[in-house]
DNA sequence: TCATACCTATCTAGTGATAGATAGTTTGTG
DNA sequence: CACAAACTATCTATCACTAGATAGGTATGA
């Protein structure tokens, strides 16, 4: 029982934080969604920075699972990066949600120092799975693109994480999945 | 007089907002910033929302000014990209400022109506002119992609504003920098 | 001309609401 | 009982915003 209250409090979390950011969300807001009071939040988070960097850490941790997952599983470069960005858009159509650390990024400046640091082990983990996988493609003759993979990985990761504000913003999904389609594209070696 | 104050909350207010965002600025640091209280900013913009809205109209046609002025000093469609991205790196060279726009994006479910239409008329802007250069470069060969014009465009403009954020976050902007050549090299015809 | 009236831009002081956080207490369970 | 996990009640700080006053400038009109 004391498991699933303090797991429902990251996940009610991740979900306030997900639309509205680090900011704009309060322990008043969970307390709302989760069903218990403000006081009591506290004493499985004390702070706000102690659920920040929990919550942080485990939504990495869970994504390098599935950063492993894709590469154990996907035959080639293309369809890897393909199903990573579909984890994405099913972010982006459950209700909306951004990348959480998408978010956390543009909350920087204001984010605890803790919480900084988890969102920036998040990147980097992440565009150094993308450079991994585009290096594979450039080398298998998948791909074809003048930049170093590390760069190339770079804009790939950005073109995610701003056409999520961009399609949320126009309260369409297409929009997310039009950018992935026409950035693939452009790296791609056939036709 | 009275008119060199509102411009000057103006511009304190954007600067505060390029940094922390929407929620995450207050009439307090605004008026901190300007040395009036905050009683006084509410008697120039009677409350948030017309603050926001005033501020963002103000960017958009100062931004409509800029991209008419590149399409009529430039040369190629490809110094013309070139040239609307220094403007971001500009910004982000400034004290690491994020681009009002983008990071209103980010906060956008937050934000006054008011506020949303503008930002988003703002984006409707921005992707229509890059559409229309890339069209342009696609045209005349020295541009190669395979995706709508629209579509590219709202690559290139999610690679800018992510890369912002992520330059920020590693104090690095020649992150940015590396994230546009890049990806102008992906869809430049030449080599 | 000069007094009355209005306007502009600021101030002090305060509102109710909400922020994150704390102390001390009750409740449920092994 | 002992402990975990919730509670009530409260704190201080800050939020956007408002009321009412004031000083100085400007316009009007007898």
């Amino acid at each position: 029982m004391e498991r699933s209250t303090y797991t429902g409090l990251l996940d009610a979390a991740q979900n306030l934080i997900q639309r509205d950011g680090f900011n704009a969300f309060s322990y008043r807001h969970l307390s709302e969604a989760v069903g218990i009071r403000t006081a009591s939040i506290h004493y499985h988070f004390p702070t706000k920075e102690d659920l920040g960097e929990a919550l942080v850490r485990r939504y990495r941790e869970h994504f390098a699972g599935v950063l492993a997952e894709i590469k154990r599983e996907s035959l080639d470069a293309r369809s890897s990066l393909e199903r990573y960005a579909e984890r994405f858009l099913e972010t982006l159509k459950d209700d909306g949600k951004i990348c959480l650390c998408g978010m956390l990024a543009s909350d920087y400046p204001t984010l605890p120092r803790d919480v900084q640091n988890e969102v920036k082990a998040f990147f980097v983990e992440n565009h150094a799975w993308i450079a991994h996988v585009l290096q594979e493609g450039l080398e298998d003759g998948t791909f074809k693109f003048r930049g170093t993979s590390e760069d190339v990985a770079m804009t790939f990761f950005s073109t995610l994480t701003g056409s999520m504000f961009d399609a949320r913003m126009f309260d369409d999904s297409e929009r997310l999945v039009r950018s992935i389609r026409s950035w693939l594209d452009l790296i791609s070696h056939k036709e």
